[in-house]
DNA sequence: GTCTATAACTAGATAGAC
DNA sequence: GTCTATCTAGTTATAGAC
């Protein structure tokens, strides 16, 4: 095993668990048993290993979920909004195979990306992977044409903050679980309890409640 | 205005908007302009100056939260899931007029305390601050008593990670408003586009999904 | 209580031998 | 490509004059 995937696998690991900041290249390199002067010869500069951290798992996940949106929009049938929320799920679990418990580690580090680094995470996605968002785009409009840009940008923001924020602290939520109820989840249980959740945004009572709260 | 005042205040906003690793003892100081020194005289640590930012803010917000979800308890009428999410808005808000802000800074901190520090925060609050727990939990428990503590406990942290995960990207959510869709928003539009979002979790239609998720 | 000066340490990055 | 040694700049924390 090369010493640039040594160093990619224990930063992944270390960058999803205590965040970018919170990881120093010294641990980086002694958890991956390979010498500090590595990184910065094999990437440049940490902020370049980060983004080398998060291309391989965009590399995998942006095709398998362009395409999986994209049949959506070129579909003679009109997709639910759950059909469109499930095209994620395939994809993303494709990461569990590609590594182990990596979609996990890879919502965690979408989580992080957000909040850590001040938006540059976000800025590279978008502007690195923009098919994926552009065939989202396209599939939630085809599925519910009366939906604005604006209304769906909202509910999936909050979306992925539930995601997001479950998957960070998933190492905590397994503790609760374990130490309050006696219950044994593993990441997958934490998944399965978070799905039916998230799935509200594509019911009708969604429609009913906004309608109340609306000034 | 007191150093020790003029240091926290200064500290509340960096902490938010940068996290807590992310922001040095010499930035906070030089934004109170207040020497360097003052932190560790008046507060002993960083650790110790965190746990004082918080404090300020739990100690005007647990008194109200634990009275309005304690009269829940005692009301002879049994409250809806509704009354008890509803008893969260107006000790959060109350923090707006307590400080400038004070309602989006706190939540931001919240969300910082889970994913920064690695669950030190989320002791802290847990356990200096249990009478506002046991009150919630007596309180849903009241309005729904088939509702068991473990299902109680995923929904909860759900809602907290939709709340907290949005308030801590609040800027980029106003920025990308403004600039996609052309919509000046403001934190309060985005706390007023959240909370339909979040209300469904009392919702019927909760259950139902959940029902066809199950395996 | 407030300041200067500095200790003690850690960070990311690099030069140069091998 | 890999190593040691080191640089520069940043961090928290403290000692001691005022």
């Amino acid at each position: 095993m090369s010493t640039k995937n040594k160093i990619l696998d224990a930063a992944e690991v270390l960058f999803s668990d205590k965040g970018f900041n919170g990881t120093s290249l010294r641990e980086i390199t002694s958890q991956a048993e390979v010498n500090l002067a590595a990184v910065n010869y094999h990437f440049g500069s940490k902020k370049e290993l980060i983004k080398a951290v998060m291309s391989r798992y965009m590399n995998e996940l942006s095709p398998r979920l362009e395409s999986a949106l994209g049949a959506l929009c070129t579909d003679e049938a009109s997709p639910t909004l759950n059909d469109v929320f499930s095209a994620f799920i395939d994809p993303l679990l494709y990461l569990n195979t590609f590594k182990d418990n990596g979609t996990s580690i890879f919502l965690q580090l979408l989580g992080r990306g957000y909040t850590d680094s001040q938006g540059f995470l976000r800025w590279f996605l978008t502007t690195q992977y923009p098919g994926v968002f552009t065939n989202f785009t396209n599939a939630v409009h085809k599925a519910y044409p009366e939906l604005t840009a604006e209304e769906m940008f909202w509910r999936l923001h909050f979306t992925m903050g539930t995601i997001v924020f479950t998957m960070s602290s998933s190492d905590a939520l397994i503790d609760i679980a374990l130490n309050d109820f006696e219950r044994q989840v593993d990441i997958a249980g934490v998944i399965r309890q978070v799905i039916p959740y998230v799935a509200l945004w594509c019911s009708s009572a969604y429609h009913q409640i906004s309608a109340c709260h609306e000034v």
